[in-house]
DNA sequence: TCGCGTCACTAACGGGCGTTAGTAAGACCC
DNA sequence: GGGTCTTACTAACGCCCGTTAGTGACGCGA
């Protein structure tokens, strides 16, 4: 079917010189001496087959595999509906351009040796890992067996250098941005089951807000949600019923959608009757109704970071244990000064309906 | 720094076979004898070991590269706000996964010769291109070289094998709909400049529905979008003040989030002043206020069905030159019966200003 | 006992590249 | 003009695997 591609042989019989020289010339080797007139001859021969050194071969021959692996250990519905995403990928990628490599993305591979495989068939020189990994065995023995991994958004307790956004101190100012408008009755709703460490370390910053502003934390304000609207949704809507409160923290954008449902489903406005702050500023969150406060993550900055200290690990330099990324607070519309308080929703079937 | 990983050799001397023998047992031929006992004591050999065969010195033995290219050629601004993005990369995922293949994602090189150093330092066997590509003659050569390649969301004048779904079809469902519930004067917002297929595509069947409710088509009822919400706003906010109509089918649902914001700022309500209906449902659409009745695109099947394509191909089995993927109407809640006929909105300043 | 066929394996090569060791040719010195 | 030093190159090896040709052991019928 495809052809086969002009081999280093070729080219060196173009340029009328050995193998070894055209290697040299291509590789642009300065302790080696070659004449500018054969160099010349050398790359006009390579330019004129459109020679492409055999990426396999160079590898074979001591290189490195000149790509980095992705793994997305996230669940399908998870990454269907992460809208930074793209963004991250992206960022890993310019940074492995940057560096000459390639990016292999990998989702998620729940089946034993995957990240074993990958690195010991030499596919890829290094593993950035992002998604949930809780006590991954097989990821610890891979990193203490001295291949460059880095972690992505999840603290563990492997000693792998990880990249995150600083979570507890990007929930504080969302909270805190809530108490100066007055709010002393803050609900929140958590991003992910308590088990993720984005979910717990927002948490924390919620607790370290209200401990701040001398509010008392009330575990019956918190209501668990799991990464889509629907669950933002169902959580707001528990939450209206069964409490009294004037502010939600939502930590993150696609369920503090589903949240503004919830409350407008409940007669309630937005931000006179409650107020939300958001998280994660995914590109929508400008042009909800209203347009939504939110704490910004620096997706692309995430993935380019993650992707640059892999690439440094793999060139053997020092890498940070942990880098955390700032947020920013995007002040919009969400959020006003304190309503009057009011008595939980009385219990209407109709308003915990799914949506299709 | 990384260990050097056992080889077959390892192996071999561990079963106390060749390295052959070894080759012979992994690789499952049936064509040379092996005992029982020989076979069993290289399976446990290389388990023992950990053993992972080498991929670049396998494809350099005459194999595959076992990988697939994916080149998003996007704009970096189009990746990022394009929420359906991630399905369609698990539905590449997927169909290269059950092939034994991996996947290596290019975010758009500009740079010449992008394809071609990709295919021809052998480090895929086949290209998904998804995205703009006008004319690419770059991309022409390399697929009468011989390459396998799927185009993946653009018709062009390339002959190569393509993806996409049937967007005229769906713009003209949707558009029926609107018909259906008695609207007359139909607005349109674009997803992109006409340059690209899949906004004159969709144009196409907004104009098929009129036709067949012979609605007279009028061009200035048509704005062009780009992409992002912001374009959706500005479309949507250039239409209210210039036209009057009652419902409007945005090409794309991160559009018509902003144009649904517009409508909002210039005073109407939906649906019962304008009706809308989008394309694409992404997963928020079914939270927008009002949800949103939209055109379903099948994103993972769209990326399962061009990686499948893109094997068949490689596989050198013949393929489809077009492939097209139906969509499926979603109604929710954002059409309604036909407004009474009102003015164009007066110009106010504020209306048409950004939001952060 | 020889010839023949099967079984179970081994030796050796090829793939394309990087690289080390080595060689011929010219320049230079006394 | 024999020796050393530099310049400009080449021959040959290794990376690790798949694969083809070949070999020795063995059983069996004539």
């Amino acid at each position: 079917m495809a052809h086969s591609w002009p081999t280093s042989t070729d080219v060196a019989r173009l340029a009328g010189v050995s193998r070894t020289t055209v290697s040299f010339v291509l590789n642009e080797r300065n302790d080696m001496a070659i004449s500018p007139a054969t160099r010349d001859r050398v790359l006009e021969a390579a330019n004129a087959l459109g020679y492409q050194p055999n990426a396999p071969a160079r590898q074979l021959a001591g290189g490195a595999s000149l790509t980095i692996g992705l793994v997305l250990r996230q669940e399908p519905s998870q990454v269907a509906s992460d809208a930074l995403l793209p963004q991250t990928v992206q960022g890993v990628g310019d940074a492995a351009r940057g560096a000459d490599y390639q990016v292999l993305v990998e989702s998620l591979p729940p089946a034993p040796g995957g990240y074993r495989r990958l690195l010991h068939s030499r596919r890829v020189d290094g593993l950035i890992v992002s998604g949930p990994l809780a006590d991954d065995v097989e990821l610890r023995r891979v990193f203490e067996d001295g291949s460059p991994i880095v972690l992505q958004g999840h603290a563990t307790t492997l000693t792998a250098p990880s990249v995150d956004v600083d979570n507890v101190a990007g929930a504080r100012a969302a909270v805190s941005h809530l108490v100066e408008r007055g709010h002393k009755s803050i609900a929140m709703i958590t991003n992910a089951p308590l088990t993720y460490t984005s979910a717990t370390e927002r948490l924390d910053g919620y607790k370290l807000a209200l401990r701040e502003a001398g509010i008392k934390f009330d575990p019956a304000l918190v209501a668990e949600g799991a990464f889509v609207a629907q669950s933002g949704f169902a959580a707001m809507s528990t939450l209206l019923h069964s409490r009294s409160f004037t502010a939600v923290f939502v930590a993150s954008d696609v369920l503090a959608l589903g949240a503004m449902g919830a409350v407008r489903a409940g007669g309630l406005r937005i931000p006179s009757d409650i107020s939300i702050v958001g998280f994660d500023d995914i590109p929508l969150a400008a042009y909800f109704d209203p347009p939504l406060t939110t704490v910004s993550v620096p997706a692309y900055a995430l993935g380019k970071t993650a992707g640059n200290l892999l690439l440094a690990q793999i060139r053997g330099e020092p890498v940070p244990q942990r880098t955390l990324l700032d947020t920013e607070l995007k002040v919009r519309e969400s959020v006003g000064p304190v309503a009057a308080r009011r008595q939980p929703l009385e219990r209407t079937d109709k308003i915990a309906s799914e949506r299709s």
